[in-house]
DNA sequence: CTGTTAGCGCGTTCAG
DNA sequence: CTGAACGCGCTAACAG
């Protein structure tokens, strides 16, 4: 045993490192038990002694080791996990400002993890969050790969609540928009007013998207058409490709009149192709393609309502969404006697005509 | 050796809570020494034994506690602390997603939090973070209150890098975009195509705001001019009170013929104005104030490149702000022998006509 | 190659 | 009103 100091202290003074109870105990002359009263409320303290502990946490400038604190039992760790596919989208950024709010509330940090819509990345954010005993978890799923990961048992009972995107396979709180309805009015709005080429821009890979492309789908089914096959372009993921292929929308023979897209991104993609294509054909008289295109879209974006084509915008609430998820979530942490079966919320979305 | 154990387990068997090492343990039939020295590579320990170890682990559903983990001396949380101003804000989350990049790169994970601004909610998450341990922070200084709270002795040595803003007073490493040069150089296009007119819209309050409402001016007096007070207009938060200041601008008796703006939702916002006004005027003939208004406005925005005016743009990477911020936390944390003083970046920005 | 001991910072339990 | 002891889960350091 031996560090052996000659005037040996069982704790030997560390200057660097973050001062603890102890420190503090020393530094107000009473023990670490005192401290420890005081920091939770100071019930049973004496006052006088109070605000000597109080001078000396000040001095030494100490902070309660949370992680420290949440090993004891029936503490938890006031910790809540977030992964979601795409930080930098700014839709997924106001759910998670919603998510952080609610968690605020709550009195709960958040740890927040990029998928890359990664399931293996996923799986293992999610693994390092059990690790750091989140209480919970809020997971946009991302959409390639194995979900197994997500599986309450896997999680080792800790709750989760999946949002945007639901998973096959995994039962779990859900909170969705309702995708459907919203591409299916909007499509309906577009073939009620006569158009009978209707292209779709967007995906078929994502949950989001297949949903999407069937509430498209049944809007003209309402009405006995069938969509063209040939007007249906689903994997541009940028406002670059997106862009291209509407070009291409409109360099056929029989071109779309209207256009139902599925993400802001493939709007603004789809806007300016159109525009483009106004300016090249504009002295020209050929009025080839570009011109009175009617636009409907999915989700709103920076100039939506000066855009330079008739456009309509499905709405909803990117940060409603992650207030819901979040409050979902803290029912089953907070809230009494939960029920154990999950449960699913489909979001309203409205339709707004911008023109 | 003594299982020891006709009734009294010390260990009562905890089914609910988290298995631990222990648990795993007595599944595998080692010590909890063995099952830590596989979960760390599994270095002395026979192959055999691993694999009893990792099927333990897995039947049990294990996962190592992290905050018990980091208790040790020694180690590290593996925790960086994040605070922003407004999360939802499309620029601060590139900039999020820059770190969430770099970080786990570095084997960390991010705390988020949103100060909305407020100094104190800033200081709480700071200190709630440091309860926590994490090793470094990255802030974006809100603009309001007192920010004694970055002083680096009152985090207890946590590293701190400024994000966006630096801050009176608070001497820490900063990464900064050169707002004073992009603010300067698309007020200088301005001037150099003769306008003689030049509105600014921006804020004054905010460190940014600040400096790029000096470059405006900077420029001006280059050319021994001085920018009219009554063309300054700050405050604007959003993108409904710029665009309403941008209209009382165009009413002026002598209204500008050219805007600069210090952020997007003025841009978008001065934009709708201009373009509100050129329809209600479109058929009188009047052509008052709407018509032919150049705008140059820091940062970029989705439709920005085919905004119906004559538009420049500053642009930069928030992503790559936030990238750099993260490189230079990380290369204290993990870096060797480090200066001591703190270091400054400023990013440069670029001038881009959209035109 | 494997197990035992001890203690990281904190707070509950029980004595004084 | 205050303090001592114990253990939360984990892993260096030291036996064996």
């Amino acid at each position: 045993m031996t560090t052996s100091e000659p005037g040996d202290a069982k704790r030997p003074t560390r200057r660097s490192s973050n001062p603890t109870v102890h420190d503090v105990a020393l530094e107000a002359g009473v023990s670490p038990m005192t401290v420890s009263r005081v920091l939770s409320g100071g019930k049973n303290v004496r006052l006088e002694v109070q605000e000597r502990v109080a001078r000396a946490v000040e001095t030494l400038g100490y902070h309660r080791n949370e992680n420290a604190r949440s090993l004891r039992p029936g503490h938890r760790s006031g910790l809540v996990g977030v992964t979601i596919t795409n930080i930098a989208n700014p839709y997924y950024a106001e759910m998670l400002r919603g998510v952080e709010e609610i968690a605020s509330a709550h009195g709960r940090r958040i740890l927040v993890g990029n998928s890359n819509e990664d399931a293996d990345l996923e799986k293992q954010l999610v693994a390092d969050f059990i690790g750091r005993r989140v209480e919970g978890l809020i997971v946009v799923p991302s959409s390639a790969g194995d979900a197994a990961h997500l599986q309450l048992e896997r999680l080792g009972g800790v709750p989760v609540v999946l949002a945007s995107r639901a998973v096959g396979g995994v039962s779990a709180d859900t909170v969705l928009i309702d995708d459907v309805e919203g591409a299916r009015t909007a499509t309906a709005a577009l073939l009620a007013e006569g158009h009978r080429r209707v292209a779709y821009l967007g995906q078929r890979s994502v949950f989001t998207g297949r949903r999407r492309l069937e509430g498209f789908t049944v809007a003209h089914e309402a009405l006995e058409l069938t969509p063209d096959e040939e007007l249906i372009r689903v994997g541009q993921q940028d406002v670059g490709s997106a862009e291209r292929a509407m070009t291409e929308l409109l360099d056929l023979a029989d071109p779309p009149t209207a256009v139902f897209s599925a993400n802001n991104r493939n709007t603004v993609g789809a806007i300016r192709a159109i525009v483009a294509r106004r300016r090249a054909t504009a002295g020209t008289g050929a009025g080839g393609g570009g011109d009175d295109i009617r636009v409907a879209g999915f989700d709103s974006f920076d100039f939506a309502d000066i855009a330079p084509v008739r456009l309509s915008i499905v709405d909803h609430d990117a940060g409603d969404l992650g207030r819901r998820a979040a409050a979902m979530l803290f029912d089953r942490l907070d809230g009494g006697a939960q029920p154990v079966e999950p449960r699913v919320l489909e979001l309203p979305v409205t339709l707004r005509d911008l023109f």
